[in-house]
RNA sequence: GGCGGCGUACCCAAGUGGCUAAGGGAGAGGUCUGCAAAACCUUUAUGCAGCGGUUCGAAUCCGCUCGCCGCCUCCA
């Protein structure tokens, strides 16, 4: 499996650092607001690469974090006139109903930033022990200069950084680049007391504290965010090496970003779409879809025109499932032998779980699996289009459909049966009519065709699809679907 | 200014040295159907921003040019 790591900018063979267990930290977000499409995109990424991972057989230890104590907190909280825990303990609860409806799973351990206050601070007392770090006006900062290999994640140097001319002057530092591991509060803000008087930590010391603790000095995968790589993960290479003597993470993962417009979707640009307000137009499997449907580390640009292609797909996938479903259902009275045509599928079945692994084993190219997911979704099609008639042919198809939901589970898409689909479809789109409407249409129209009255039946057929309903005439009954895309 | 990335069909998107350049959406034609829908088949890049170079061979490596974006400040 090959992994590309941004600290040696290349695709490298994953090797964990203890054989078949795999340590992964991904920088959670910061609670002090709704999670928006970006943050999403993150969370999606890293829990399919745990998820596969885990199929591939790995003991896997996930840790994410809450920063639940910020500036962003804290200034939240003024805003809203609630103490900032409270704004914490909101948003927490926010991040969670969002991921829960995107099918991202909880990680085995989500640690807060206010858990680990004393961890943070035996850290910071051993960084100014060793001399990495420095006390100014009951503020702690990195010293930079002190740590060599300062820019190797990000690839720059010291001079260029300050050449940039953007870093915050601040008196008290000794290079513009230290960065605070433990910061003074003015008045009236939230603090915890330290050896350095009363504060609050920095940024990045809390991911150090809390990889460490979880997963030990050193471990096999940090992620997140391409706009974390600097400062924030630059920062946590210096303290965590510098405190520790040892590598931190070995491999890292980093995502892209969402954009809107051919530009990143941010807060400070304002513009974002929180995950409700995605959620209140397209189910949560064509919001992963659309994200898995790109390579992780490029862009991708938001349209509600890509999500309604994402959403096309997703129903090609559940139309398949109706058909697969109706063979096995209906598979009576098979003869025993497979067919030609079945022969031909077994090997296009054969070779599905290679190539989705193969694609997957590849930096996670999810865009690549889908890509053969849909390939055997042609082929089974055109397999049912061949009229299958025997007994192994029924199994091959049962067993298309173990593997299509294999496949699915590790994406975490495709977990709906074909109803549950529709309905949800119907609930997005407000059709405004009911199922039990839509049966007695159908009946009333059945009559009218059995008694060749088309001009009837295609009237009652059209008034459907006014309404977003489609049928489709099989040759037993009559579906409905609800028009996607 | 420094560093990094991207540019593949009408749209989205895989592919990073070698069989016919995946897959999805959209369009056109066909098969099926009472007609549709779905599905399937055919079709839409002798071509991968442009120009040079390396190589037996390049979308894929190198150089230059053009265009777009990101990071260097909080940010998934």
């Amino acid at each position: 499996m090959k992994i590309f790591n941004t600290l040696t900018g290349r695709k490298e063979e994953f090797v964990p650092l203890t054989p078949n267990k795999v340590g992964i930290y991904a920088c959670g977000v910061t609670v002090y607001d709704h999670c928006h499409i970006g943050h999403a995109r993150s969370a999606i990424v890293f829990d399919v690469i745990t998820r596969y991972l885990r199929y591939k057989g790995f003991d896997v230890k996930y840790v994410r974090n809450f920063t639940d104590i910020d500036d962003k907190i804290i200034n939240r909280a003024r805003e809203e006139g609630i103490t900032w825990d409270a704004v914490a303990a909101k948003y927490t609860g926010e991040y969670y109903k969002d991921m829960d409806m995107l099918g991202v799973g909880r990680a085995d351990v989500e640690p807060k930033a206010t858990e680990h206050i004393a961890e943070m601070i035996n850290i910071i007392k051993g960084l100014i022990d060793k001399g990495y770090a420095y006390e100014a006006e009951g503020n702690v900062y990195f010293s930079v200069d002190r740590f060599s290999e300062y820019g190797k994640l990000s690839k720059r140097n010291r001079e260029e950084m300050i050449a940039g001319a953007r870093v915050e002057v601040d008196e008290r530092k000794i290079n513009p680049l230290d960065f605070a591991l433990w910061k003074r509060s003015k008045e009236g803000e939230p603090s915890r007391e330290s050896p350095w008087g009363p504060g609050r930590p920095g940024w990045h010391i809390e991911c150090t504290a809390m990889s460490i603790k979880h997963l030990g000095e050193t471990f096999d995968i940090h992620g997140g965010g391409a706009d974390l790589l600097f400062p924030h993960h630059e920062n946590e290479i210096a303290q965590s090496e510098a405190y520790t003597g040892k590598p931190f993470a070995r491999y890292w993962v980093h995502n892209g970003f969402i954009t809107i417009d051919r530009e990143k979707m941010s807060k400070s640009l304002g513009n974002f779409f929180t995950i409700k307000e995605v959620l209140d137009k397209f189910d949560p499997e064509v919001v992963r879809f659309f994200l898995l449907s790109t390579h992780y580390r490029s862009p991708i640009e938001f349209s509600d025109e890509q999500l309604r292609e994402a959403e096309s797909s997703i129903d090609r996938y559940y139309s398949t499932v109706i058909r697969v479903e109706d063979f096995i259902e209906r598979a009576n009275n098979l003869k025993d032998e497979l067919s030609n045509a079945g022969k031909i599928f077994e090997n296009r079945l054969i070779s599905f779980r290679q190539n989705f692994e193969q694609a997957m084993d590849d930096d996670f190219n999810t865009a690549l699996a889908l890509g053969h997911v849909f390939e055997l979704i042609r082929e089974t099609n055109r397999f049912l289009d061949k009229r299958p008639s025997g007994l192994k042919d029924g199994e091959l198809l049962l067993k298309t459909g173990e593997l299509l939901s294999e496949a699915g589970n590790i994406l975490n898409i495709f977990n709906k049966t074909p109803r549950e689909w529709y309905l949800s479809l119907m609930k997005l789109k407000n059709i405004g009519i009911t199922e039990k409407d839509i049966s007695e249409k159908i009946s009333e129209r059945q009559g009218a065709r059995k008694h060749k009255n088309w001009n009837l039946a295609d009237a009652i057929r059209k008034e459907l699809e006014d309404k977003g309903i489609i049928l489709e005439d099989k040759k037993d009954r009559t579906d409905w679907k609800v028009m996607a895309g």
